[in-house]
RNA sequence: GGCGCCGUAGCCAAGUGGACUAAGGCGGGGGCCUGCAAAGCCCUGAUUCGUGGGUUCGAAUCCCACCGGCGCCUCCA
């Protein structure tokens, strides 16, 4: 059974088979570079990081466009505020969001373009769809005519003639439309409100391109069409992709995109996250407050990409404290590798082989990260289990077996990978002051002084040193 | 008004007509282990899936109604 997915251009499931043999196309909608992306934002991104990497787990090759938004409402107002240029505005945007994107282990995309370097393909493709009739100009901007487009809509699944008209109009944003519902591809005319921050010369005269514009020029540009894979929030589901769509179809007459992709947003402590009501958390607010970005990514690739995601402080402990499981069964699998050719048989490489059929099978169900969590948390107790009625002492090959098992899921979530990263620096200083105090305590403990023992014990964990005693001695930790 | 989603144990969350006697995580209780802990394991937790009806041999899963929550409807991931 092969990987199905849930598009929603038909709003079923669908067997997903790339249209070039082991080449998977997938165009991903980026973030609006005026401002540092939140972790409601990333959600989306994580989403499509699983997916990218579940692809290339599949064995596909994958080729992945994220656009970089620096030209729109938004990034002008701010530049305009600030009076700084686009790009010294975006800029720093840029970067932070390409931090924030390495923090949380996302697998960098084959192309990152910005839409201001791409105008004159933008300009070219508002020129074709005016030759072929879809677009007209009035008074220097160019309007999409949704009327000469009749596929328009089915996308949203929208009735085209129930969209509220006008709504728009009441604002300081006039425009000459010929019917309301039309969208903008090129605005141009006067915008005193803008001063010149985003004004490209164009065969309507001075202007910029209307949002939707960019993606579908930087897809046709870097993949071919169609191409397999779009996605995005389902906040773009309209207008955004809907008009993607018109624009590129409109222009070349082939279809765009052949699935269509739409997360559902991060919501915070019940209520939606977003920048205009205040209600957010960027990275950098939870990694200041200690929080590790292994398991703000734990939490928000918990869930099914197609469900709301609730982030609450509370479940990121929780979070935090599976990831903690995860990595002690793997410490223990590691130090239970053994040459020893009497070393116990176990169940461990049948339980494995297990594994991975679920873990495969969850996901080729529309992605289902939950379940497919379920099965490497089943290994995870069942590896436990092996190893206390061996021992701890197993054969390597079976060892290793569950080794790779657990490594190539992780592959996947990419969290156990972040988390490797994210081990404090142990000094050489307090390296042997720690050694110097567990010898001292193995001594105390040796002669039955235990409340000296303990007293060590309490001054390590004081110092974020966490003690366990096993049979063949005590070991350490930093506490996480 | 239009389009759509959700309501499963204390919390998070899979399952969406029959091997469900409902995964998994976190937390709680009991036990094993330990000098005591920690880690780990074992047992325990929903006779039940928002409520009320209906369809069916069979429903958490389908239909209807109601209650509660949420998203989009022209530049929000």
């Amino acid at each position: 059974m092969g990987l199905r997915l849930y598009n929603t251009l038909s709003r079923r499931l669908e067997e997903f088979q790339p249209l070039e043999q082991g080449r998977v196309s997938t165009y991903t909608c980026g973030p609006t570079v005026y401002d540092r992306a939140h972790v409601g934002n990333f959600r989306t991104f994580l989403c499509e990081d699983i997916l990218r990497r579940y692809l290339k787990w599949k064995g596909y090759e994958v080729v992945q466009v994220r656009n970089l938004t620096d030209v729109d409402d938004r990034t002008i107002h701010a530049a305009v505020q600030r009076g700084i240029g686009l790009r010294e505005l975006t800029q720093p945007y840029i970067q932070a969001f390409f931090e924030d994107h390495d923090r949380l282990g996302l697998e960098r995309a084959e192309y990152y373009p910005r839409a201001t370097d791409y105008v004159p393909q933008m300009i070219e493709l508002v020129q074709k769809l005016v030759e072929r009739g879809l677009a007209y100009e009035a008074d220097g901007s160019v309007y999409f005519d949704i009327s000469e487009f009749p596929s328009y809509g089915s996308l949203a699944q929208i009735d085209t003639s129930a969209l509220r008209e006008g709504e728009r109009e009441a604002g300081d944003q006039v425009y000459d439309k010929e019917d309301a519902r039309d969208f903008v591809l090129w605005k141009g005319g006067e915008r005193p409100e803008e001063g010149d921050v985003a004004v490209w010369d164009s065969p309507w005269g001075p202007g910029r391109p209307g949002w939707h514009l960019e993606c579908s020029v930087l897809a046709l540009t870097h993949l071919p069409q169609p191409f397999d894979i779009h996605s995005g929030g389902v906040d773009l589901i309209f207008p955004h992709h809907t008009n993607e769509i018109a624009q590129a179809e409109g222009a070349t007459g082939k279809p765009f995109a052949r699935f269509w992709l739409h997360a559902k947003h991060a919501l915070l402590d019940g209520r939606k996250m977003s920048k205009s009501e205040g209600n957010y958390l960027t990275l950098d607010d939870l990694v200041e407050h200690g929080y590790r970005p292994s398991a703000i990514r734990r939490l928000l690739v918990s869930g099914h990409y197609r469900t709301e995601l609730n982030f609450t402080l509370a479940s990121l402990d929780d979070a935090a404290r599976s990831v903690e499981r995860l990595i002690e069964v793997r410490r223990r699998l590691e130090v239970s590798l053994s040459e020893d050719v009497e070393a116990p048989r176990t169940r461990l490489a049948e339980l494995t082989q297990r594994a991975l059929a679920e873990f495969e099978e969850a996901m080729d169900d529309d992605l289902n990260v939950a379940e497919a969590w379920g099965a490497l948390f089943v290994l995870a107790r069942e590896a436990n289990s092996e190893l206390d009625r061996a021992g701890d002492r197993v054969p390597a090959v079976e060892a290793q077996a569950a080794l790779d098992a657990v490594a190539s899921m992780d592959q996947v979530f990419g969290v156990l990978a972040l988390a490797e990263g994210e081990v404090a620096e142990v000094s050489a200083e307090k390296r042997s002051w720690i050694e110097a105090r567990l010898t001292e305590r193995a001594r105390a403990r040796a002669a039955g002084d235990y409340a000296r023992a303990d007293a060590i014990r309490a001054a390590l964990a004081g110092e974020g040193v966490e003690v366990e005693d096993t049979p063949s001695g005590s070991r350490w930790k930093l506490r996480r």
